[in-house]
DNA sequence: TAGCACAACTTGTCTGACAACCTGACGTCT
DNA sequence: AGACGTCAGGTTGTCAGACAAGTTGTGCTA
């Protein structure tokens, strides 16, 4: 059992996270009544501006609507579809499993289907994977373009725009993962321990040799998602 | 002549609007800054806290994200799309071939983790789709079901709801993949082509052996796809 | 030039205050 | 009894101010 991201985020992300597990959870019903912001806030600990601001983010999310004199109340459960949602609530070892079996076919595919301009493009998400080293947020920005444009060199829509659900998702965890990194000194020895297998992969979908560029990719996959595991 | 009650929204949904609209609009691509709370509040005439909460609300729609120290910042222009409707609007080709790709590698996983347990559910599910020749309907969902239950023996929940979704979406497409193996006279040889094949998945993730389970599901699946890449 | 210290800026949070609004209770009138 | 009006209490909406916490660029130092 994984509770949230570990991430050390603003009260208001906390809270809004709260709530919105306890209408999953059912404690309030579609269409009833939230406890006011002043009794809100003493449940939670936090200030009336903070649960305001946690309100409006799941107001924005599309849960719950305002009405001013009356209260807040619930129009929607989470969606058992919404992907996103899904993602949130499930253990980032799981999502970041199913996010590399992913990328692993992908890249198979993209192997075979590979145009110059996808080769160009990963040259491309390469040299900026580089040049970002330093600023943490950018780097993480950096890396996902460069996976990104892995499946997008397979060519399959559907397969591009469901990946892209993972990364946006994941991106939180990712900055936890450096962090973590950090804590245990895994970076010190070298500032980008993954910039040769990210190297074996572009070329192994440049040669297109599936097997390869499968095999490279599950390799490289495997690294993070040990350490997330621990 | 009196128009409806024309409710005079609050001032943070008027704020949320505008930004919404300008993020649209291209203001500030992905990416980019927007400009500080307080100079926000200026430019559209309205306290801190306000503009505060309008963020929020884009916040948990997913159009921006907020960094403690150094700014708001547009992470997408729209939200992202429900994945259903999205399965929906793309390929039958394209859905089949991310499904099958997920299948490839759950199998895999499913040889490494399979319990007893898993092992029983897929010999019933052998038996039933056996079963069910003959009612076309019911021969698809036997085979949904035995495909769902290679999934849920690789013991990660999103990939099982994530396959769910797309056997959910993709059931009427299967219906028609059946009526053009019928108008070209694939089925007469045999009423169920995919036995064979089917019963070799089983054996090769009993016998724990990942890579062949990977193989055989994957020559499985491709014969379909390439039916219904015609 | 490389590294460090610091100031300026930005978001995060809390408090207090008042306005705008809704709801339900209560009393009055028909 | 039923319809209506009034009102008090609770609730959200909005603002201002203050301080904490984090980031970034600048300029100085070694």
């Amino acid at each position: 059992m994984t509770f949230g991201p570990l991430r050390r985020s603003p009260l208001v992300g906390q809270a809004a996270e709260r709530l919105r597990d306890q209408i999953a959870a059912g404690r309030w019903p579609v269409g009833a009544k939230l406890p006011g912001e002043v009794a809100l806030g003493k449940e939670l600990g936090i200030g009336r501006s903070t649960v305001r601001e946690a309100i409006r983010a799941l107001a924005g999310a599309g849960l719950v609507e305002s009405r001013q004199g009356a209260g807040v109340f619930v129009i929607a459960t989470e969606p058992v579809e919404d992907l996103p949602a899904r993602l949130r609530r499930a253990s980032a070892a799981e999502v970041y499993e199913v996010r590399n079996l992913i990328e692993v076919r992908a890249a198979m595919l993209a192997a075979e289907r590979r145009t110059d301009e996808d080769l160009a493009a990963l040259d491309a998400g390469l040299a900026a994977r580089a040049a970002a080293l330093g600023d943490d947020a950018a780097y993480i920005d950096a890396d996902i373009a460069f996976h990104a444009s892995i499946v997008a060199a397979a060519h399959n829509e559907v397969l591009t725009d469901l990946f892209a659900v993972f990364q946006v998702t994941m991106r939180p965890s990712l900055l936890d993962l450096l962090a973590v990194m950090d804590e245990k000194n895994l970076r010190t020895a070298s500032p980008d321990p993954g910039a040769d297998a990210h190297a074996a992969m572009v070329a192994a979908i440049r040669a297109g040799d599936a097997e390869r560029a499968g095999r490279v990719t599950e390799a490289e996959l495997a690294v993070s998602l040990g350490i997330l595991r621990e």
